[in-house]
DNA sequence: TGTTAGCACTCAATTATGCAGAGTGCTAAT
DNA sequence: ATTAGCACTCTGCATAATTGAGTGCTAACA
């Protein structure tokens, strides 16, 4: 028989032995499921109806005569159809607010504690990406001379992010060398978008400075790859709750929490992921979905924060595939909301 | 019988069981031991002797009939009087110093990279500690307008840390005040010891401000908290290796495990860790002379590294009491002494 | 044609049982 | 002081036996 489209029933069944899985991490089968939920057919109706739910790929049966488990495929399902969005406990929601008020804090400190947060509400690892500089603007540029050979740049972006940057000159530049530079690259950087900081737009820069200032050319590609080519490409990742995946009972595992684990500590894959994630309001990661072998047994609900109406870096949660879909993507709704308020404020 | 001094040949005992242990995870047994070590002496009398060392406290038993395995105490005689420091293995100190010449790195890149190589070459978690701001000297400071109403705050410390901090004004400053607030504060600042700006210090700077320059107080007193109380008490840990906890089988037990990820999660209870360890050169905590209940199945082995001769930060690694003292004494100690080479330089 | 009751079958998880191995402590002899 | 020998203890492992939740199939039913 053809494998005919899922009924009004089908979605019913599938929904509820998503539920009840998300709840006892176990197994659902058909006798447990008449029981709890008054469906008003027989176990063995169920029973058929699961059979083609399997076949049709939303079901998986982890052995002969096990119940069924919902497949990535039927995770994707109940995430795209079967779930209308909740809405964040308001007493966690108040909490947030409240904790925030407080704007003295800086923003790394800032996204640390949305992290932490974060993870708490929903007891799951967290992650938290800082805005990405060469998305941003340039609001204030400064030199900062220390020694006789080396320069501090400092550049503080339009989302609050001081970025800073020693670099070690050859040549050695007087005072008024220095406040001569810093007044004509600050005049000339203010406001632009670091992402339009490329050589063209440098050189010609440089072709205007040196007409009226006799500087050598190595000074200003240090400044150049100082500003562009090594920290702006990078950004922070804060983490959040990493212990909560112990709580998982799909680590218990120790080979899977390792594979996992192992992700975490490294920064620069978590960065990569990040990166790969487009900037929608709302992306939900399932299972296989993601491309990197460790993680095929998680989750990742990711959203958007924001500064002003531009995207401007990402926060995200972890949690096993079996992950409480529906309060997640609500939550993270939420913060990711409060989170592009408390930058915005804090920028402009 | 009253329990008598430690002989030489009760030494000898329980250095092979620890060091047996170590390699094992096992409880050691009088018979093993006769066979692989030829001490001349039978099962019997190792028996004998491992029993005295039980009375002593050396040595516990997990259950009636096991073998014996070593009490923190037994680590401790074991690591004060029974190993003599080894030295690192060369091929992996070139390694460090290889991967290390590049100093264009800052600091903060270098001490991240530190942990991670120091977790790869002992195999256990590792922490760093960044130089502490409060015992280090003021190289550098500037203050640049952000907006009308704010200020940020860049310090750098002898250290080659670069602080910095946002101020929200109440009252507008015109580019001349500004700039000669910066003249005034560099000038009687650099070189001061942060810790040495006490309230008494500043009051002092104040008077000799106003009698000068009409300023409100509420600004000085500003950059006096942005200068030296939220941030400077602080200092960042850098964590390496977090997952190679997960190979040791002392916590395959998911308890044990999640005590000391939990630590590891909260950056504040390991900084309160690392400041209540003395600046000696080395110091090693064993199980439960840590005063953290969390982790009193691990041990922890600290060194201080310094630039020129002020002690200024930590570095540490963490594992199970079983843990290879003699290797991780040398390599830390090792690894100590390049970073304070490292930052030595980089700093003068 | 869809639904249901009933039955045989399957498989994991739990419990019971027996056995082997490593270890100890004690005693008596050296 | 040392050691051989023996009785005893306890874990770990392997091998059933049992239980229970679940499936698939078939035949009867509305």
């Amino acid at each position: 028989m053809m494998v005919e489209e899922i009924d009004e029933r089908k979605k019913q069944i599938l929904k509820a032995i998503i539920n009840e899985h998300i709840l006892t991490a176990e197994p659902i089968g058909s006798r447990t499921l008449a029981k709890t939920y008054q469906f008003g057919i027989s176990s063995a109706t169920i029973r058929n109806e699961m059979s083609d739910l399997e076949e049709m790929g939303y079901l998986e049966q982890p052995y002969t005569s096990a119940g069924r488990i919902p497949s990535d495929k039927g995770y994707r399902f109940y995430v795209d159809s079967l779930i209308k969005e909740g809405n964040c406990l308001h007493s966690d929601y108040q909490e947030l607010l409240n904790n925030f008020n407080l704007k003295k804090q800086g923003i790394q400190s800032i996204m640390s504690s949305m992290a932490k947060m974060l993870s708490k509400i929903t007891r799951y690892t967290s992650l938290i990406s800082e805005p990405q500089l060469k998305r941003s603007k340039v609001k204030q540029f400064q030199l900062v001379p220390i020694e006789k050979n080396s320069l501090l740049i400092v550049l503080i972006s339009d989302t609050g992010i001081v970025h800073n940057k020693i670099i070690q000159l050859e040549q050695e530049l007087s005072a008024r060398q220095i406040n001569y530079l810093n007044q004509f690259l600050s005049g000339h950087l203010k406001n632009k978008e670091l992402i339009s900081l490329n050589d063209d737009f440098m050189k010609e820069l440089e072709l205007k400075l040196i007409k009226r200032f006799d500087l050598s050319q190595g000074i200003f590609e240090l400044i150049y790859q100082g500003l562009v080519s090594s920290e702006p490409a990078e950004f922070k990742v804060y983490l959040g709750g990493t212990s909560y995946i112990l709580e998982q009972p799909e680590f218990n595992d120790l080979e899977n929490l390792k594979k996992v684990l192992n992700i975490l500590d490294h920064e620069e894959i978590l960065r990569s992921l990040l990166n790969n994630i487009p900037d929608k309001g709302l992306e939900v990661m399932i299972g296989h979905e993601n491309e990197l072998e460790e993680m095929q047994k998680c989750s990742i609900v990711f959203a958007t924060y924001s500064i002003g109406d531009k995207a401007s870096g990402k926060i995200g949660v972890i949690g096993p595939t079996r992950m409480e879909y529906s309060k997640v993507i609500s939550t993270v709704n939420s913060v990711a909301k409060a989170l592009s308020k408390i930058i915005s404020e804090l920028s402009g």
